[in-house]
DNA sequence: CAATTTTAGTTAACATATTAAACAATAAAT
DNA sequence: ATTTATTGTTTAATATGTTAACTAAAATTG
């Protein structure tokens, strides 16, 4: 029973129960895999923001920071500050971009790989144990649903 | 091309693409989605935490502390301050369990009851306007596979 | 070309996230 | 019954989230 309030109304324009809020079933489902993933990236003294973005730099070698922001989900203040710890720690290099001075370029360096070297494989093998209970089709099929979602919302 | 890095080491034990990472693809969804539910929050004075404690709350008419920030998904010192804070804007009382006197019960009041009124109609429009988009159907499939996906981690 | 608008990034201020440590009340163990 | 361990919560310190205001460079406009 998920309702122990007497005074709640039930009218149609009221509101369905938490435990059909969308946001919340993201964010229960995305904290149950962050736990798996946690605490190796805390071994390394890793954030899950630093590591979002030394993941982002990896693929793509050098971004801008607006760039960067969007794809790690992160809004700028964050970045700006998050980009100064990791370039403090070397594990990227900032510069200004010389055909637009506005922009910030980051690219990673070589601490950096050492980094996802290190972390890489152990996030690899939480995948697999992971598709022990939840296979690999059926993770695809959650990827293709979330892709759609997140398309046709962003679509209007 | 997600891959302008020359020096990207394609090994095995590596680590697959940023885009596929399970972490990230429901974070992206989710904030797709908050970005259609947070301008009546805000609008409203709330937080995105604090709504979830609201919504919580009126579900269940009174929690102590630890099933409260389960539930939202917060950690402990969190919810001491959320809490302090929607306190103080009567939206909730506290008091100490009698039985327990380390637990906090906390309950929503009639102007916490009133805040759900106000923006719940809101919130139901919006998943009305992405059911245009995404019907009822591909989100009930989407809940349950978030479902089972949080169940079977948590299983181990 | 000068004034205006737009864009990229930063700073500031406050809210929340996270970890560790402290604290008080209860339960468990001699 | 006192000690010990456990549990629920809070405090402290640092990182990130969020909004608004600000700076500088670039693009636009008249």
């Amino acid at each position: 029973m998920s309702n122990a309030n007497s005074e709640k109304k039930w009218n149609q324009e009221s509101l369905r129960d938490f435990s059909r809020s969308l946001p919340m079933a993201l964010l229960r489902a995305r904290e149950a895999v962050m736990e798996r993933f946690r605490p190796s990236l805390r071994t390394h003294g890793l954030t899950d923001q630093q590591w979002r973005v030394l993941r982002a730099l990896y693929d793509h070698g050098q971004k801008d920071l607006g760039e960067l922001a969007d794809m790690c989900c992160l809004l700028k203040p964050s970045i700006t500050r998050i980009i100064r710890s990791m370039e403090k720690r070397a594990w990227l290099t900032k510069r200004a971009d010389a055909k637009d001075q506005r922009r910030t370029i980051v690219a990673i360096t070589a601490e950096g790989r050492e980094m996802i070297a290190k972390v890489g494989p152990i996030s690899e093998q939480v995948y697999k144990d992971i598709a022990v209970e939840f296979s690999t089709d059926e993770l695809d099929d959650l990827y293709q649903k979330l892709d759609t979602l997140v398309k046709k919302l962003a679509k209007q």
